[in-house]
Order: structure tokens, then C-alpha cells, then sequence
RNA sequence: GUGGGUGUAGCUCAAUUGGUUAGAGCAUCGGACUGUGGAUCCGAAGGUUGGGGGUUCAAGUCCCCUCACUCACCCCA
């Protein structure tokens, strides 16, 4: 609005969103790398589905009593009038892909991953971000116990794979819609008996979600949550043996859990199994992973009647705790005299880059001394030096930056001094 | 949305009770050094002290507003 306001802060990324430059990328390059090897390992394909999508599908997938669809949506209208909305998470994007191509048809198993920005009108802290990064994991028709298992456990051998350490597991079922409802009814009739003794915050919990009240940190609260009734003791038999084989091939896979009767995940279409990977040093966001089953959303949608299971992972929360060293590039930095050493020079590194050697030429001409001392800051691996001599006798030099030693020869001869490096 | 903390050069930080022209290290660029890097020395550039208003002879410093960052609540990855 006004024409006065400083560059500076025009320019500014907008807030909770952020650039992740060269230096930082690298790391997210390998865990992605990672994440995909595995998942394929697995048997996983990556699904990719839209930035934006229809409103409606987050209001009837996400659920519209969730903070995430009340209060957190990039929301606009666009130029035909339609609502569409920036996906604050993946997996009805997916199930809304499913129904779409009928991949349920499709003799494949449908496993999907897929990694990628997400976006929610939160106010921004300590892992969380407005525009932050998941890799996420959905798998539908699998209606065995054996898979939620098996998807915590991938998870697990993705965190390993990446040296993760100090996490914990929790595990609990949130029931279907057979027990539920009677869960929360007792559930809210006995917080409502005690009103009095709860803080102000969990008496509103008592009507909009009171199995927030379990994670209250005031004393009072906590003290009559311990007398509160236990989903698990409300548990359909399907619920509760699904449960029970779920722990059972945990143990199998040899899975170090916890089961936490408490654990309730922010978003109405869970149904049993829930869990969720928590770390020390993540602050008071300290979940890494949440994930669990929703056998109701694709029928919800009105297509095919099949379960789904999933995860998501948060990618700036993992990579905050990561300890990766990125894997230093080896470059070979062309030195170069004259318009003539520039073309020759230019015309080396095509061939060099051919034969897969990471090449760079710059091209503001300067002293030799200039450029040896660019390739040094640069931590190049090499440089070849292209002057008159060079090209005339068509052997050129080239000095491992490391050891200070250098040689002549043919491109290919220094080809083969660079590849057995 | 609510609350706390912090805003000085690209980065990390100085600047006495309010008192001269806001400094230093690192980084950048140039030079010493015209076919060979790292070291050293010299020099340059870099700031509306986040922005706006107020108090004052005088504000980086005090007050108010605002913005950003950050931590926490709520909630979530």
C-alpha cells in the first residue's frame, strides 16, 4: 500500500515459509533419496497428486471439525468462481486420485508415497512451519492388521537408516465407528461430572474433544483424567482383536512400542490402530511421524468401500535432528588464459562432463593466480590449467588441488587420473 | 488467535548514567603478486541501528505503535 515501505522487507519470504539453499538442500536431497529407496523396497509407488485441490475434499476428507479445516486452509476463490484450497495434508488427495482412476481396479498393490510441500495457517515455532514438507505413506485395501505392523516398522527402518536416535513409538486404537461413539459419550458424561476440578482450557475440551484432557499439564487435571474410562476398555471385538494382532506383529517385526491409551490424532478419520513416532529435541512439536488407519474416507467420498492406513512424516522436523554431513563434490575448476584458453577450456569441460566429471568454468577472465585462488575457496578437487602451452601441445595440466601435485596429459589420460581418484 | 523473548553490516557481536562521524572479527572485493591456491600485510566497500511516531539540547540506548524473527499455549508433521 505504500510505495514508501523499505525493499528489504517486500522481499521477505512470507512468514512460517522458507528458502532452503545450497548447503542445507543437499541434506534434503539424500533423506528423499532414502525414503524413496526404502519405500520401493516395500513395494511403494510415488503418487503425485496436486498443490491445490477442492475445497470440499479436505472439508469432507480432513474433517470439519478439525482446527486444520476450521482455522488453518490457504483457502481462495479463483478466477470461475470455484473454492480451492493449498492441501494442508496428502491423504485425501489420494483417496480423491483413487476413486478418480479407479486404481482400485488396477491389479497393483496400492501402496503410495509420495514427498512434498503441505501448507497450514498456523502461527509458526519450533517445528512448524505455514509451508512445511512431509513424506508421506497411504496404503488402501489392506485390511490386516499385518500392514500396520509393517508400515510402523518402515517407518522405523527409515528413521534407522538415517541415524535417528532418542525416539519413541506409541501405538493405541482409537476404535471404529461401532465403539467409538459410546467411548465418548461415558468419556465426556465423566468429565462432565467433574467440570468443576478441570482447568479452565479442559472444560472447553470437555465438548470439543475430551480426549485432550488426557494431555493436560495442570495437576488437577491429570489427577481426575486417571479415573477417566479407557478406550481399550471400550473396544468392539473387531477393534479389539485387530489391536491385538497389530501388537502381535510388532513384536514380530521386533518393534520396541508403547501403548498409549491416550494418543489421539488431531484429524476425525482415524479408525483403530493410531500411532506416532515422538523424539527428545524436537521441542514442544516433538512429533517426528503420526499416522494410522482410516477404513471410512473412501467410502465417505462416496467410492469404493476399502480401508486405508498411512503415515506422514515431518520433514523439517527429521532433518533438525539429523546429524548428515553432506557428501562433498569433487569439481574440476577449468584455469584458463585468453579468449583462445576460454573456447578450449569450454570445450574440455564438455568432455569431461561426458565422462561424468563435475565440471566448472567461470567465466570472468582474471590472473591464473585469481583463479587458482577461486578454485581453492571453492574446494575444487582439481584444476586444469588451459594456457598458451597447453594448446599447443595439446597437453594440458592438471593439479589435485588436495596433494598440490600436478600432472600432464591428454584429456583422457587426465580423465583416468580423475576417475581413479 | 493468546502470551513471553529478541531485533545494530552478508554472518557473529561491541558501542559507559541517553552525549562527537555507530565499531570489530569473519566473509566479500581490490592491491602487494602479469603462468599456479591456502599464509601474511595494506586498502575498499558494506548501516535510514526492522519501520513509524513521541520525550529530549541530544535516542542504537527511554516511551508508544507496528512489523519480523523466536519460544510457548492451542493444534499438529
Amino acid at each position: 500500500m505504500s510505495t514508501e515501505t523499505p525493499a528489504k522487507k517486500e522481499l521477505a519470504a512470507i512468514k512460517g515459509t522458507k528458502d532452503i539453499l545450497p548447503g542445507e538442500v543437499e541434506i534434503w536431497q539424500k533423506v528423499e533419496a532414502e525414503a524413496k529407496r526404502l519405500f520401493e523396497l516395500y513395494g511403494y509407488r510415488e503418487l503425485r497428486a496436486p498443490i491445490i485441490e477442492p475445497t470440499e475434499l479436505f472439508e469432507r476428507g480432513t474433517g470439519q471439525t478439525t482446527d486444520i479445516v476450521t482455522k488453518e486452509m490457504y483457502t481462495f476463490t479463483d478466477k470461475g468462481g470455484r473454492s480451492n484450497t493449498l492441501r494442508p495434508e496428502y491423504t485425501p488427495s489420494v483417496a480423491r486420485a483413487i476413486i478418480e482412476h479407479r486404481l482400485d481396479l488396477q491389479p497393483e498393490p496400492m501402496r503410495y508415497y509420495y514427498i512434498g510441500p503441505m501448507f497450514r495457517y498456523d502461527k509458526p515455532q519450533k517445528g512448524r512451519y505455514r509451508q512445511f514438507h512431509q513424506i508421506d505413506i497411504e496404503v488402501f485395501n489392506e485390511k490386516d492388521p499385518a500392514i500396520d505392523a509393517e508400515i510402523i516398522e518402515m517407518a522405523g527402518a527409515l528413521l534407522k537408516k538415517l541415524g535417528v536416535e532418542g525416539t519413541e513409538t506409541l501405538v493405541n486404537s482409537v476404535g471404529c465407528r461401532v465403539c467409538r461413539p459410546a467411548y465418548s459419550r461415558d468419556l465426556r458424561a465423566h468429565a462432565e461430572r467433574v467440570r468443576e476440578q478441570l482447568c479452565p482450557d479442559c472444560q472447553r475440551k470437555i465438548a470439543a474433544n475430551p480426549l485432550r484432557i488426557f494431555d493436560c499439564k495442570v495437576e488437577s487435571c491429570r489427577e481426575q483424567a486417571r479415573r477417566f474410562p479407557r478406550i481399550m476398555d471400550y473396544l468392539c471385538p473387531e477393534c479389539g482383536e485387530h489391536f491385538d494382532k497389530v501388537r502381535s506383529y510388532l513384536d514380530l517385526y521386533k518393534v520396541n512400542y508403547r501403548v498409549e491409551p491416550n494418543l489421539v490424532r488431531g484429524l476425525d478419520y482415524y479408525t483403530k490402530t493410531t500411532f506416532e513416532v515422538v523424539s527428545r529435541g524436537l521441542g514442544a512439536q516433538n512429533s517426528l511421524l503420526g499416522g494410522g488407519r482410516y477404513d471410512d474416507m473412501m467410502r465417505d467420498f462416496g467410492g469404493p468401500d476399502i480401508c486405508g492406513i498411512g503415515f506422514a512424516m515431518g520433514m523439517e522436523r527429521l532433518i533438525s535432528i539429523l546429524d548428515i554431513q553432506p557428501e562433498k563434490k569433487k569439481v574440476l575448476y577449468f584455469a584458463y588464459m585468453e579468449e583462445e584458453g576460454k573456447k578450449k577450456a569450454v570445450e574440455l569441460a564438455r568432455f569431461f562432463r561426458q565422462n561424468g566429471v563435475e565440471c566448472l568454468v567461470e567465466f570472468g577472465y582474471k590472473s591464473l593466480k585469481n583463479q587458482f585462488g577461486r578454485a581453492n575457496k571453492l574446494g575444487a578437487a582439481w584444476v586444469c590449467v588451459v594456457g598458451e602451452d597447453e594448446i599447443r601441445k595439446r597437453l594440458y595440466k592438471l593439479k589435485d588441488m588436495t596433494a598440490g601435485t600436478q600432472t600432464e596429459g591428454r584429456p583422457e589420460d587426465l580423465l583416468k587420473i580423475i576417475r581413479g581418484k
